[in-house]
DNA sequence: GAACACCCTAAACCCAGCTTCGAGGTGTTC
DNA sequence: GAACACCTCGAAGCTGGGTTTAGGGTGTTC
């Protein structure tokens, strides 16, 4: 009652399982909150906002470590970098998953055409893709 | 000697270390080869193609459960059909990473604005793309 | 005063996909 | 005949990001 938020509500607001929150308590991404006096953690709005900005971050393919490192207080540069390595990372991914779909839309063309023969043939297909592939 | 690659030898040829080798026999993905009389894994040339297409399924996404599953002998419907799954999550996947850009973009160039101010505010302009993402 | 939902802790467990360890046998080369 | 790289096995360990369990306390509502 009055202020703060218990960690199920906190929880309820960040859209997260109370687990996760004593989870990043623990490896040290959320602040160790001041107890009511029956020992329940209590938190704020800012606590709210952070467990989202963890949320979103993760979203976007930073991993906890990286968060904890964007959590920490630094220079602009500093973060603009982290930011501009994530977005070069995003863009190889696009690259591989646009070549994902190539390889496999050509599998399925070579499926239908040979389909009267009755034998699936795709396997076939993606094993000739792996001998061309190096790595 | 003579015909056959020893486990390290397939390995070698198909590019991954012999343990993957030997955890794939484990769980099921390559058959259990016969063994020279001094019990030393036999491969043929198949082997080789069929690691190689179980790194190029991997390779676009598919989990080891699926590859098992299209490596069993199944109709070409069906395995048509895992593929175009596989195709659809990637176009999601690849949405979901065009929607990353743009946070990260609009990130930065907020960043870049306000550099002057000294403090950095990335923190406030991910958050707030939390608060008005729902999950 | 009892039911029921919530909170506390530490420690164990989960998943995929491997890798490493330990203890030992084999095969080739000098 | 000794060095050295290769092979065998089962079991345990690792990574990341949590979840579950066990055993207990709290707070609100009927």
């Amino acid at each position: 009652m009055g202020a703060g938020f218990t960690v199920g509500r906190l929880a309820g607001a960040a859209g997260v399982p109370t687990s996760t929150v004593r989870y990043y308590e623990r490896t040290g991404l959320l602040r160790r909150p001041p107890r009511s006096p029956s020992n329940y953690r209590l938190y704020g709005e800012d606590d709210v906002y952070r467990v989202r900005f963890i949320r979103a971050a993760q979203a976007t393919g930073f991993t906890l470590d990286d968060v904890a490192e964007l959590l920490r207080p630094s220079p602009c540069r500093k973060v603009q970098g982290r930011i501009q390595k994530r977005l070069e990372e995003v863009s190889v991914r696009m690259r591989e998953l646009r070549q994902v779909q190539r390889v496999l839309k050509a599998a399925l063309a070579t499926c239908r055409e040979h389909e009267p023969t009755g034998r699936c043939c795709v396997i076939d297909t993606l094993s000739a893709s792996a001998r061309n592939t190096h790595r």
